[in-house]
This record gives structure tokens, C-alpha cells and sequence, in this order.
DNA sequence: CTGTTAGCGCATTCAA
DNA sequence: TTGAATGCGCTAACAG
């Protein structure tokens, strides 16, 4: 052993910090061939234990470490998924791309990041295509379903020639699709509100081409009307997520239906604008108006008063596409395996004190 | 024309759409050497432009793009940055991943992201390793600087054989570090204290071990010296970052001190905290209290009192790191250019209403 | 200007 | 159980 540590030293001198270890190194170090390191670092059966032990050792002390690109191109498999993003800003797309990450790196895989800036359509190609010369082994679309984006992206992935997971947005033809379900937590938020004794019920919602914002709003609007109201348009206003839509948005829902009760906001950012509007017109919530958000944003706790909110657990989300993406590789290896075309996850109504109405 | 169109075609049959087009599959439809397809693919100048036309109009019908991870392997260099990020639930660290994902897409380089989510030295080596193995040209750490984590940090980057550019924490040795300048940070905030005349300024620091709130507690602690205060203690409370260390600070800031005048928030979730605690313990901000947060959250002009605060270009730091990796990268190629060691990017005070004290 | 030869580091045939 | 030959897709070095 000694006279190997040795040989390893000498080996390690020539390197200059420089160029790497590789397979032939160690093989010649071991007085193997090449094949038969390949075996061990691949942990095959078909090599002896003695050889396997003393190429492992080699490997240790030489500080070898297999060459991923190189294993990729032979495999023609890169173990890597590419994810589109968009917004990090945002909390909710961090938490989906925590998600993403850490499932992905407890699977194996790694992860190419490519952030969507803007709506362009040669953007997304230029995204598309930069994934695809990497040889990434599939795409996980982590970007908010914007009609304006989801008109093209069909398109897009029609020339895609690895497996895709869509987020959020609604399924089309074999999309394999998950989704958090938005419509879900405008029934939950809406309800609660209901409960509470709160009547007529406002929405300030997302941007209206956004999928989100779009089904919390039908969310709301199926126990509206099943509550027995009519014409709610009155009762809608739209922002664009930020603090301040938020703010306007309760100012235009007052003036257009001054006897609003209660609003629920599509996310926490434009219930503290609400909030804050609220509080300059001398209304207190929760007893002149009821408020509910969306997203459970780690401030929300501590909104004055405290906000009533949906939670969304998105890293469960995001952990959930990649396991989708699996699948989707897996049945494209062999032959079999079918993959649900959709899958939800469920939000749920986290209850603090902007929505309790004590006269209820 | 036409018949190459068809030609073509046939091919594409051929590829029963699992197969990628390559290299050979355009130098055959060309009639050509794979060589100066790939002399085309690379913009030489040795290549007439009939020739090159000819190929491009080839590369095109066919749909050919050019399998990066061959090109990677041949070239010796991979076009991809590592980063290390951390806690992406933070406002500031997707700020900074953003940052250097739009630079490095600029520069045309591939993002693989690892997250470190918790403070293991085995994950570490983890991350580093799978980094390495990949043949990441250069890693970006983009965590915070944690002392526990420190300690072991140039260890870890020892056996690390591409350059490091390291984000937020003290320059030892030969590092390459991009940091935001904190200290200056707390200077600003609490100079601004100081002259809307608030006297007795207490701090609710980060965590002691954090980097950063060290250094924006020194910025606190020089100014505040140097106007004279010289037992600080009493003035310091430490938090977690959380709104609900920031309410407990708060409270126990009073206690201990119960003529401070302002606060001094590392962070605005902890500003936020200390709103609440304020509001309910029957102290109005800014006139009984003056408050300063730090970070410039998007939340923060919708507090209640709007919240003044020392806005951090993250995204401008994400980029330098880029910068910096880029230069690092050339350096090594070229045996010339030699790159700063340290480079800061300067914050700046916003100021909002939760600190302006009228009496003033 | 263009083609030939060789090799990047590894894994997948096959033989032995 | 092990090794030799071959190829993954591309580029560098040379030759013509």
C-alpha cells in the first residue's frame, strides 16, 4: 500500500493543480483497464471484490472524481432538468423552485436555471433551445400561466424532443400539468368569509390574464352565487399583485359598492394595500371590513391586524414536478408507465384575525 | 434548391424524432467535412461564404443545433456557472440569484444552482463535488456568511479546482468576495436617526453569528459612538430575522432601555415585528418611536407607518459576481488581468414616514 | 479555404 | 471476471 501512495504522490505532482483525474489515470495507477474502473464507480456486480477494493482505494487516494459531461455524452442522459422560471421576487416562485431543487437533488438530478425576464416569444425560444443543446433530460415550466404566454407555448414545445411538466396553468391535450388549486382556495377564503357572517363579499383579483388570478376569482364566484348573489360585478376589481393595486383597488371597490363587507384579496400584497387603504378611510378591519389573502406570505402573521390567508404549499409543488418529471423519463426509457395528466395540490385557509367578525 | 429540400426531408424521417440531428448529419446533407460545419457553428472566419451559406441554409431545413455537452467535452470548458444559493425564502437572496442569472444568460453562460439548505459540512462537499463533477467553469457563493459555515469555507474551497467568486462575507487570503457594504448601511440608517433627533437608537441586530448583521451593527455601533453614546449594550437586542424576533426585540429593547427613542431593524421583517409590538404596547411610530428597517422588501412602503429603510441593489451585487467570474475565468485562460480581490456595492437610505420625527 | 486525423472522458458492445 | 475495440458529438492541429 505504501509503495501505491507512492506512485499516487508522483501522479498528483504531474497534475499541476491543473488538469484532472481521470479514468485513465486511475486505471493505470490500479494496473486495470479502464473498463474495470468504469465498473466500480458504477458500482456493477461483474468485478471481483479484491479488484474492486484496491481500484476503489486508488480512487480515494488519487481523488478521483468520474467526468459528468463526459458520462452524459457516452450515456447520452445528462441527469440534468432544466427549469424555466419566472419572477423570484415573488415568494411563491422561490418557494416552487426550493421545491424543485430540493427534490431534484435528493433524485439525482441537477438543475439549469434559465429566469424568464419577459414576455417575448424569441426569449422563450431562445430559453427552449438553450436547455435543448444542453441535453437536458426534461423541462419543468415553473412560469405563471399568462394567456399571453400560454397562446404560444404549445408551439414552443411542439419542437421539444424531451419531457416537459407545465405549472399552473390549465391542461391542454397530453400537457402533463400540476398544478396548485387556485379555484380551491377562492372557495375556501370566500367561505370562511361567508361564515363569518360577512355579506356582500368584494374581490380584488390578480391581473385577469393570469391563470392564478383567474381561478381564485371563479373560486369566489361559484359560492357567491351559490350564496344567492346575482350581479357581482360590482363586487370585482383587478389589480396586478403589488401593494399598491391593492390599495386602489379597495378605494374603486368602495366607491363602486360602497356596502362591501369583506374583500378578498388574490394575494397577501394586495390584502396589506387594503389594509392600508382601510386604515386612511377609517374603516378597522376585521369589524367594518373582513380580509382575506392569498399565499401566507411570512409577514402575514403580522399585518395589523393579522391576516386570514390561503396557503399554498408550493415547495410541495414544486417537489411534485419533479417527481412527475421521473415518471415522464422513466416511461419514456421503458416502454410502459403511464403519467396522470394533472395533479393538484391542495391549498388551505390559514384563520387569523383580519377575518373575524365578533358580531357574527 | 428543392432537392436538397427533399433530401431533407427523408432524413428527418429517418430520425423517427427521438434522435438528434448532428454534426455528420449536416456535413453529409451538405457534402461537406463535419469540419466546416463546425468551422459555420462557430462563426470562423476560414469558411467562404458560399460554403457557409450553403451549410446554414442545411443546418436550418434540418433543425441542427449543436450538442453542447460534446462541444463541453471537447473544449475542455462547459459555459456553466455553479452557484450556491441559500434560503431563496428571503427576499434578498432571489434578488441576488436573479441578478447573476441575467448576467450570466447575458454573457452566455448556463446556470447550474444548488441550494444549500442546511449547514452540514458533508452537504457542502456534496454540492461541491456535484459542481465539480459537472465541469462547472466557476462556482458563485451566494450564501450568506455564516460564521459556523466560514470556518470551514476555505478548506472546502481547497481542493476546488476552478475559480470562486464569494458573495458577503470578510476577504481572507486570495478570495475574490462581492459584497454589499453593510456596515455603510447601518451607518446611513442610524445618521438618519441621528438627525431627525432621535437620541438613544437601539438595534435589534440579525443573528451574531450572520456577516451581514455584524456588519450592519458596527455601521450602527461607529456612528453611535461617535455621537457620543458609549455604553451600547443595553441598546442591542439580537433577532432571528423573523417579525417575531422583531416584536420580542422590541419589547425587550424597552425593557432593558426604556427611554430609547428609535430602532434600528437589521431587517424589515424584524421592523415590521417591532411595528406591531410598538402599536400594541401603545407607541406610535414615528412620533413616540422612530423605526429604520433594512432590505427595502416590496411590502416595506406599505407598512403602517410606511417604513423607512436602506434599499440594497441585489441584483446589481448578482451581476458584479458575474462580472468578477468572468474576469477570474479569463485570467486563468490568459496568463494576464488580475482581479480585485474586493468589491462592494453601496446601499442607500429611503426614506418613508416611520421616521420622521416632527419634533425634529 | 477545406478535409483528415486524433482525442476529450467515459460507457457499451463484444471477446477472452 | 476482465480487457480491447468502438463510439457518443464535437473541436484542435495539422495537412493540403
Amino acid at each position: 500500500m505504501l509503495t501505491i501512495t507512492g506512485t499516487i504522490t508522483s501522479d498528483l505532482t504531474k497534475m499541476n493543480g491543473r488538469q484532472k483525474v481521470t479514468i485513465k489515470d486511475v486505471a493505470r495507477a490500479a494496473g486495470v483497464s479502464t473498463q474495470t474502473v468504469s465498473r466500480v464507480i458504477n458500482n456493477r456486480p461483474d468485478v471481483s471484490s479484491e479488484t474492486r477494493k484496491h481500484v476503489q482505494n486508488i480512487i480515494e487516494n488519487l481523488g478521483y472524481a468520474p467526468n459528468v459531461i463526459a458520462r452524459s455524452l457516452s450515456r447520452g442522459r445528462s441527469n440534468t432538468l432544466g427549469v424555466v422560471g419566472f419572477g423570484l421576487e415573488y415568494f411563491g416562485s422561490s418557494e416552487v423552485l426550493t421545491g424543485i431543487e430540493r427534490k431534484s437533488s435528493e433524485l439525482g438530478f441537477s438543475l439549469t436555471l434559465s429566469l424568464l425576464d419577459k414576455f417575448e416569444s424569441s426569449r422563450v425560444d431562445q430559453i427552449l433551445n438553450g436547455l435543448l443543446a444542453r441535453q437536458v433530460d426534461g423541462i419543468i415550466w415553473a412560469v405563471p400561466g399568462i394567456d399571453q404566454l400560454l397562446e404560444w407555448l404549445s408551439g414552443k414545445f411542439e419542437n421539444v424532443s424531451v419531457p416537459a411538466v407545465f405549472m399552473n396553468k390549465f391542461q391542454s391535450g397530453s400537457d402533463v400539468v400540476v398544478s396548485m388549486d387556485n379555484r380551491l382556495g377562492g372557495v375556501l377564503a370566500t367561505e370562511h368569509l361567508l361564515d363569518q357572517r360577512y355579506r356582500r363579499i368584494g374581490i380584488i383579483t390578480g391581473p385577469s390574464n393570469w391563470w392564478e388570478a383567474q381561478q381564485r376569482e371563479a373560486g369566489w364566484r361559484e359560492v357567491m352565487q351559490e350564496a344567492g348573489f346575482d350581479d357581482l360585478e360590482d363586487l370585482v376589481v383587478e389589480g396586478d399583485w403589488s401593494a399598491a393595486s391593492g390599495e386602489i383597488g379597495l378605494h374603486n371597490l368602495l366607491a363602486r359598492s360602497p356596502y362591501v363587507e369583506a374583500v378578498f384579496a388574490s394575494n397577501d400584497q394586495m390584502a396589506l394595500g387594503a389594509l392600508q387603504a382601510a386604515r386612511r378611510i377609517g374603516l378597522s378591519v376585521p369589524q367594518d371590513l373582513g380580509l382575506v389573502g392569498f399565499d401566507d406570505i411570512p409577514e402575514a402573521a403580522y399585518f395589523y391586524p393579522s391576516l386570514t390567508t390561503v396557503r399554498q404549499d408550493l415547495r410541495t409543488l414544486g417537489a411534485l414536478a419533479v417527481e412527475r418529471m421521473c415518471d415522464l423519463i422513466q416511461a419514456r426509457q421503458q416502454e410502459e408507465k403511464s403519467v396522470p395528466g394533472l395533479s393538484w395540490v391542495r391549498p388551505r385557509l390559514v384563520v387569523r384575525r383580519s377575518s373575524i367578525n365578533s358580531s357574527g
